[in-house]
DNA sequence: AAAAATATTTAAGCTTACTTAAAATTTAAT
DNA sequence: ATTAAATTTTAAGTAAGCTTAAATATTTTT
């Protein structure tokens, strides 16, 4: 399959999965940066080829054979990403960008290889699930945002979710990585603030990075 | 530039650089798997990009910024090849089906942190020399095909220079690996065959093997 | 040197993946 | 419940990268 159409799938996939739900052509449009025309037009030719379910005005859905294609792809990625991440000294945003490539045009067998040189990790270095070879994700996901998290409470950061260049900057200069422990010590409820202590510093982080990092209950 | 564009340029300058030296649209048509009009249609595209020089009828000709091109993505292609080479345990056939996905994309970034990691390795595992990060070949290359080489002399494998899997899977059976020692016993002029001796064991190749494999006399 | 064989180019056409502009439909607002 | 706003779809068109068939030029053979 092209590299347009395995961004497509995945885009719908992703918005699906964690975004707000609107699987509508120009949503995705907006996403891929194409115009609406181009991604009803898209969406017909892949209704054909069974990899979604298309009926005018209405959502897009992908068909089983369209989830499949969608978790290989995102495997390959996230793969790339840990691996990259682990063998290289590159950021967050730079391995993104690397793997956004190299994820169509990765054979199933290096793949393969890949992850069993890994030892086969479940999760990427920004906390997202690794399907398996079989695109099934077998972990469950109990991960909060931190705008959620209570007062006191110890937790560890479980995802970074963005792909915004400052964004991982600003939580790699403040130790604010994927495993990282940090403990919630005030949530300004007004001004939608959260106060963090991150290896006995304090941060102040507003709403629009509260809801990008999740974390869970440290046990 | 297009991964079509990226293969044309490379398949001209491969072709220059070991082959026969025709590097006319059909030639090139033919190693891509095209139409000789379709690489005539490219010829005449890439020549307004500056990337050849084009005349009706004449051989293709790169220009110093097809060259330096040709030379990035054929850099790209020799360090994945390193690369998975050295960290997965793969073939030498899969390992060249992969790099030539891999090559077009990949950043320059990433290729000098794969250099960097491998110590800038001057060749790839087929004995091909891997141009550095501004396009030039500093090794010089005094090796000969194994169909030359003298009776009774001891060489060193320098290069393998084929892509067909069934050359590499007999290459790696036998032990005839890049830099691996070998004795040339006997050379029949008549039916220009060459008698081995790799690890104790004798070898007997035809003409068609012994003009893909090169060596140098070991000192 | 002409004829035959081969190779290159031109022409017309196809598919993919886009674009913009206009028409149709849905959603939101009054 | 209309009207207005926003979105989706249709229509027409473009560029890249191919195809086959026919025309043209070059190369080889005799």
């Amino acid at each position: 399959m092209s590299v347009a159409t395995e961004n497509f799938i995945k885009a719908i996939y992703n918005n699906n999965s964690h975004d707000a739900h609107n699987t509508k052509p120009g949503n995705i449009a907006k996403k891929l940066g194409i115009s609406n025309a181009a991604a009803t037009d898209m969406a017909k030719k892949l209704a054909v080829k069974d990899l979604l379910h298309y009926e005018k005005y209405q959502e897009l859905q992908l068909t089983d054979k369209g989830k499949k294609m969608a978790l290989n792809v995102i495997r390959k990625h996230r793969l790339w990403e840990a691996f990259l991440f682990k063998t290289f000294d590159m950021s967050l945003h730079d391995i993104h960008r690397e793997a956004e490539l190299l994820e169509h045009q990765t054979s199933d067998l290096l793949a393969d290889k890949i992850s069993a040189y890994l030892g086969h990790p479940k999760f990427d270095p920004h906390g997202d699930p690794i399907p398996n070879a079989n695109g099934e994700i077998t972990t469950i996901d109990e991960s909060i945002p931190l705008s959620q998290a209570k007062e006191g409470k110890v937790y560890t950061i479980s995802r970074l979710t963005s792909d915004d260049k400052e964004f991982f900057e600003f939580c790699a200069h403040h130790k604010l990585k994927y495993g990282h422990d940090i403990k919630v010590s005030k949530q300004f409820k007004n001004n939608k603030m959260t106060q963090l202590l991150v290896d006995n510093n304090t941060i102040l982080l507003n709403e629009d990075f509260t809801t990008l990092i999740y974390v869970n209950e440290t046990n």
